[in-house]
Formats: structure tokens, sequence, C-alpha cells
DNA sequence: ATGGTCAAGACGACA
DNA sequence: TCTTGACCAT
């Protein structure tokens, strides 16, 4: 009983409420900030201690794999004990992991292979080849990919959009049914068919749902804003008729809608389990009543809420500061100043966090954090099992255990090139398409009937050789020595040692470090077992080596979406610009946008004591330039809770050029004060170009006027 | 079959 | 600006 009061005694009210409500359904309505994963954790715990309920029958499920590691250290912490036999994941890797399970029901072969959405896409522009849709313009992959995931995400197969006559979406279908036959016929699994699948095989096994009905009664959701309908769907047919469910969320978090999350499913609860008690936190702990009063601003300009009322007894802290510079290399100076400060002044690096909407902009800053030799470290952007050599050596083992996996054959069969070309490629491609069979297969049977030129012969030879000879390797060493084995053998290594540029080098790098990943991967069981988890798992975005090295002094870098349940005690969150944040693509709809402004409130309230807000007057895109207005997230923070950062701060940072125009005979120069006519006195920031007419095309800075504007001519020194 | 050059297209966030 | 795919010369 002790331990219960220990677990209690740290919370509030609604947090103690929540943690020790007696057995049944709980939604727990939960503001940013407000003790959300607190409260998750601790009732798991309570469960255990007090209750004396076995964490066995609990599953656990989270968002993100961030999210899921952190869950499962405070879990371990608070029950004082390991968490192995816990289940505890994102979605997706629980759904492999049934899937894995039950391979035979779910119609699938015991070593099948998971798409990124690289490989789905590079599946769908095939798919549209073999359909003579060359036209990408008309047929663009990425709307076809969306279309496919969308209608997957609803739990729709082909055979079930209704056809209304539209031949664009005829074809589309027709598409759409090709890519999952070839995905059927090759084992391979998209990262919506695995929630998709393991809902279906529930659905047409009863005794398999009730097996794990009976096992998990206790189902704990996270961020429940952002599940889809097969989500929700899915964790419906597990609860049944005897499981709990224990699901926290806030409806202003939620910014899956793209990924067809809904929003709606918080109150679909009530309805499907009318029994649930609801229970709000409003009282945030984590930030500055400036910074929330901030975020609460922007929030409540959404018409779509739920509501809530989101209060703090935290101190008044300093304002939201503003900064607008000229281009992004005067807002990454500027950042980059900030975090000196920052740590002049006693902080860390770790306290800092620098947030983005699109992880392109990452890389001016990583440029100066790099070249001021201060620790960073980017999450997202191009994951490291994303890599090209990494996946290049990774297929090499997938096509070790699973020969007949069409797409990996294609990706190694030439990489390194050892003289296997179009021609032989598409002749293997007939022959298996004719007979129906593999890759692998069709090469092995047209090699015994001698059926190539004896240059491809001979390569193709020794591929299948070299594919099956490591068999004797692997059955005699450790799984890294025998990845470091077909590293060196299959001309992979040598083929990027070739490559003198710091790129090649950072290749090799990479290799190293997944052999470092493979070691540290837990080990099961089985060789043979372990490698086939391993590869799942580099897809599944678990275990990325490079993000579980330690944190602990560095900048962090990622996107609005990656800040997600995360905190810091200072925040950036930089390229605040109409069309950028909000993005161009949100402007079509409203619903698109309050998406976008949900955003802007989650990155806000990552901040504990201080917020910046940037953006620039002129920022290059596709290499050219836009000279975009600043967000409106910015002028929906009430005045009196911002400070803009004065022209000192303008001026002392790296002016981008000096240059200088003459405007009717009037010579201006950056930074010198102007008057205008209709914006009055300002200062000149930017130059941006002469025209035609002789008018000066500038930005200034005109005091008074909360924003920038951009001003043809009329300007005149004072 | 290969490797190099060139033009077109991408940049929306995640599993 | 950077990456990718098509095409061309070797």
């Amino acid at each position: 009983m002790d331990a219960s009061i220990s677990l209690l005694h740290s919370l509030n009210k609604s947090q103690q409420e929540a943690v020790s409500i007696p057995q049944g359904h709980c939604l727990v309505l939960a503001g940013a900030g407000s003790g959300k994963t607190r409260v998750l954790t601790h009732r798991v715990a309570w469960l255990v201690k007090n209750q004396n309920i076995s964490p066995s029958t609990f599953l656990v499920v989270t968002f993100t794999n961030k999210a899921a590691g952190e869950m499962q250290k405070r879990i371990e912490s608070l029950l004082n004990q390991s968490t192995k036999f816990l289940w505890i994941g994102t979605f997706h890797s629980l759904a492999y992991r049934f899937l894995r399970i039950h391979y035979q029901e779910a119609k699938l072969p015991k070593e099948f292979q998971i798409l990124d959405s690289e490989d789905q896409l590079r599946l769908i522009r095939q798919t549209l080849k073999n359909h003579n849709l060359v036209d990408e313009t008309k047929w663009p992959p990425r709307k076809i990919q969306w279309f496919i995931n969308h209608h997957k995400d609803k739990g729709e197969y082909p055979q079930h959009i209704p056809d209304d006559g539209n031949p664009d979406i005829q074809k589309m279908v027709q598409i759409y049914l090709e890519y999952q036959n070839y995905c059927e016929r090759n084992g391979l699994v998209d990262f919506t068919e695995l929630l998709l699948r393991s809902y279906k095989l529930w659905q047409y096994y009863p005794e398999l749902l009730r097996h794990y009905q009976t096992r998990f009664t206790h189902i704990f959701v996270d961020e429940f804003q952002d599940t889809n309908a097969i989500q929700y769907e899915w964790l419906r047919l597990l609860i049944g008729r005897q499981g709990t469910l224990f699901a926290v969320g806030d409806d202003d978090q939620a910014i899956y809608g793209w990924r067809g999350a809904r929003v709606e499913n918080i109150q679909q609860l009530t309805l499907d389990f009318p029994s649930i008690h609801t229970i709000r936190l409003e009282q945030n702990y984590r930030s500055t009543s400036t910074i929330l009063a901030a975020a609460n601003a922007v929030i409540s300009c959404n018409k779509a809420r739920l509501g809530k009322n989101l209060w703090t007894e935290g101190k008044k802290g300093i304002p939201i500061q503003i900064y607008s510079g000229s281009n992004e290399q005067e807002e990454a100076h500027f950042c980059l100043i900030q975090i000196l400060n920052w740590r002049n002044q006693g902080g860390s690096y770790a306290d800092i966090a620098l947030l983005y909407r699109t992880n392109a902009q990452s890389r001016i800053f990583e440029d100066i954090l790099f070249q001021h030799k201060i620790p960073y470290r980017i999450h997202g952007g191009l994951r490291f099992f994303e890599r090209a050599e990494i996946k290049n050596i990774l297929a090499y083992l997938r096509l070790f255990i699973q020969r007949e996996s069409d797409p990996v054959f294609e990706r190694i069969i030439n990489m390194p090139p050892r003289g296997i070309g179009a021609q032989t490629l598409s002749q293997i491609r007939e022959y298996a398409q004719d007979q129906t069979i593999s890759l692998w297969q069709a090469t092995t049977q047209l090699l015994a009937q001698k059926a190539f030129t004896p240059r491809s012969t001979q390569a193709l030879n020794n591929f299948c050789q070299f594919i099956q000879d490591i068999e004797i390797v692997f059955q005699s060493s450790s799984l890294p020595q025998f990845t470091e084995y077909v590293l060196k053998k299959s001309g992979l290594v040598t083929h990027y040692e070739k490559d003198k540029s710091e790129r090649g080098q950072a290749r090799l790098d990479n290799l190293k470090e997944l052999i470092q990943a493979i070691a540290q991967f837990q080990p099961e069981d089985q060789n043979l077992e372990r490698l086939s988890a391993f590869l799942a798992y580099t897809t599944l975005g678990e275990a990325d080596p490079q993000q579980a090295q330690q944190t602990n002094t560095y900048v962090q870098l990622m996107t609005l979406h990656a800040a997600k349940g995360l905190e810091f005690p200072l925040v950036f969150i930089v390229g605040m610009e109409e069309g950028l944040f909000p993005s161009a693509q949100s402007f079509s709809s409203s619903n698109k946008l309050e998406e976008e402004r949900r955003l802007c409130y989650v990155g806000m309230t990552r901040a504990k004591s201080q917020l910046y807000l940037t953006y620039v007057n002129c920022r290059r895109l596709y290499g050219s330039e836009n000279y975009p207005e600043p967000s409106r997230f910015i002028t929906e923070i009430p005045n009196q809770l911002t400070q803009e950062l004065g022209m000192h701060q303008i001026q002392t940072s790296q002016p981008a050029s000096s240059k200088e125009i003459l405007l009717k005979n009037i010579q201006l120069r950056k930074g010198q004060r102007v008057y205008h006519p209709k914006f009055g006195e300002g200062i000149l920031l930017a130059i941006i170009g002469e025209r035609e007419t002789a008018e000066v095309e500038v930005k200034f800075y005109s005091f008074g006027i909360k924003r920038l504007a951009l001003i043809y001519a009329k300007l005149r020194p004072i």
C-alpha cells in the first residue's frame, strides 16, 4: 500500500483521479504539458502495484518509437523492474509482431518484407510503367501513393472502392490493384498494410482474436487523437467486451490528419464505450504563463475544438521573442547568437530545440552550428536506415534469407556494377513473368539453360554462387561478423572506397555504424530469427543508431512533428512564414489550416521558459528567391506577450551583402533610416532588385507596424 | 555495360 | 540548390 501512496503523492487531484480510477474505460483529455505521459505511466504502475495486475495483460500503444522508448524507461523505473515482457510499441511495430507470429493465417510468407515509403514509390513507378502511363505530370506517382495509402487507411482494398464512372479514378484503382497483387505475390507489406492485415487477421480468425482479448485485458493508448480509422477499429476489436481502455489524448495536438488520423475518434469513444470516464487535465506544469497564454491565443483561432482551458501557476517569464531576418543566413546566425548566449549564461546545449516545418530547412542550421563547433543532433530527415548504402547492404542480407524477394534482387543484382545490364535484366524479368516465378528462380533456371551471353553468365554465376556460399559463413560466425563479410565480399566496400569525396567516406562510416547497430541489437534465440527481426526493425524506424547516441549535450534539431511529446527550456521555431508555416498546401482548406495551427500550438507548448519565433524576408526555395509574408500565427499572438527584436539586433547580425543602390540620384544603403510616404519611418533591410521602371524593390522595417512590408520605391533617406 | 553529362523535378510532416 | 532518371559516348 505504501508503494501506491508514493505513486500518487506527486500528482495533482485530476491526475490522481485518472491514475487510481476503478477499473473501466477511461479517457484522459490532457492539455499540453499537463502530465499526460506521467498519468499513463503511473496508471500502469498503479495497476501492477496496487491492484496486483500482471503487466503481461497490458498492451501499450504509442505513436512514435521515441515515445515508446521513453515510456518503457519510465515504467521500468516506476516499477523498479525490467519490462521486457511488456507489450509496448507503435501501432505499426505491434501489428508487425502479430503478423510475424501468425504469418500463416495472414497468408504471408514467413519472411515477409516491409516496404518503406521509398520502396513503395519505386514500386508504384514500376507499375505505372507497366501500364504505359509514363506521363508523370498526368500520373504523378506520389498522388497514386497517396491514393493507395488513403484508401488503406480507411480499410479499403481496390474492390471496395465504388466505381463512380470517373476514368481517372478507375485507372488509379487499377494501378492499386496491380500494386496490391504484386505485393501479395512477393510477400511485401507496406506501412498501412501492416495495420490493415493485422486487423483483417482478427476479423477472419475470431478464435485468434478471442485469444488476444483474453490475454490483453488492459489497453493503453497514447496520443489518441492521432489514431486513424483502421487503428480505431483494431483497438475496438481487441478491447471487445472484457478489455478496458485507457486512452490519453488532446484534440488540440492532432497533427496527423494527412496520414488519415481522425480526431473524431475521441468523441467516437464516448459513443462506442458509453461507460467511459472522461477526465480532463488542464493544469500545465511546463511553460511560463506567457508562453501558455500565447499558445492559447493561437489555438483559440481554431473553430473545430472540444475546448479546454489550460492554465498554469507558473511564473510569467519573459515575452515571446520575435525576430525577423533578411534571409535564412541571418536567421541561422541569429539563432546561433542566442544559443551561444544561453550557453554563456550557464545553460546547457541540451536545453535547446530548434524546430522547423520541413526537413529541408535543417541544412543551414546544421552548417552554422558545425562551423561554430556547437554539438547538435538532427532527428528525422533522411533516416539512417533509409540511406542508399545501408539499404544496399541490407538488401544483400534480405536476399540471403529470402531469395524470392524481387525488389531486393533488382536493387543489388548490379550493385556494385558487375556487368549485368538492362538487356540481361529484362531477359530475366520476362522469363520470370512468363513462368510466374521470382527473379532469383528465373536467373538460376536461365543459367541452367545457358541462356545468357558469356559475360552475363559469368557475372550472374558469381553473384548467385556468392549468395549461396555465404550460408556457410552465416552458420559459423556472429551476425556482425557475417555482415562485415558480406559487405567486403559483395564488393560494396570497394565500390564506396572508389568515391574519394567526403560523401564516399561518410558512406563507409555509415556502413561501419551499421555493424555496430547490429552488434547492439537485442540478441534473440536464433541467428536467422535475429537477422530477420533486425531487418524489420530497420524499416520500422526503431533502433536508429544515430538517435540512440547520447543526446545529453546536444542542441536538438527536428521538425515540429517530431517534437511532439518533448519539452525544452529554450525553443526556436524558425521559418514562421506564410507558405512555409502554414505551408502553402494548407491554404486550400480550413481543415488543413487548422491542422497547421495545431502544429504551431504543439511547437509553442514545447517551450518551458523561452520561446523564439523567427521569420525571414527572403527565402531561397528550389534555388530561387521568395519573399514571404510573416506567418499569420505570429500575428495571432497578442502584442503584449511578444517582444520584437529591435533594430540593433538586426543591424548586428551579419548583413547578407552590402549592396547599395542609386535611386533617382539618391543613395540608399542597407541599414539606412528611410521614409516612406505611406508607411512612415523605417529601416532599409534588404535591396531585392531593380525593376525597369527605375523603381526599386526593397524590404524595409517600419516602426509601429507589426510586420515588414514589401515596398516598391518611393523611399527617401532621412 | 558503364560511367558521365544534362535536364527535369522536388520540398510535407511519420510509421 | 540538390537529387534522380534519361540519354550518349566509350
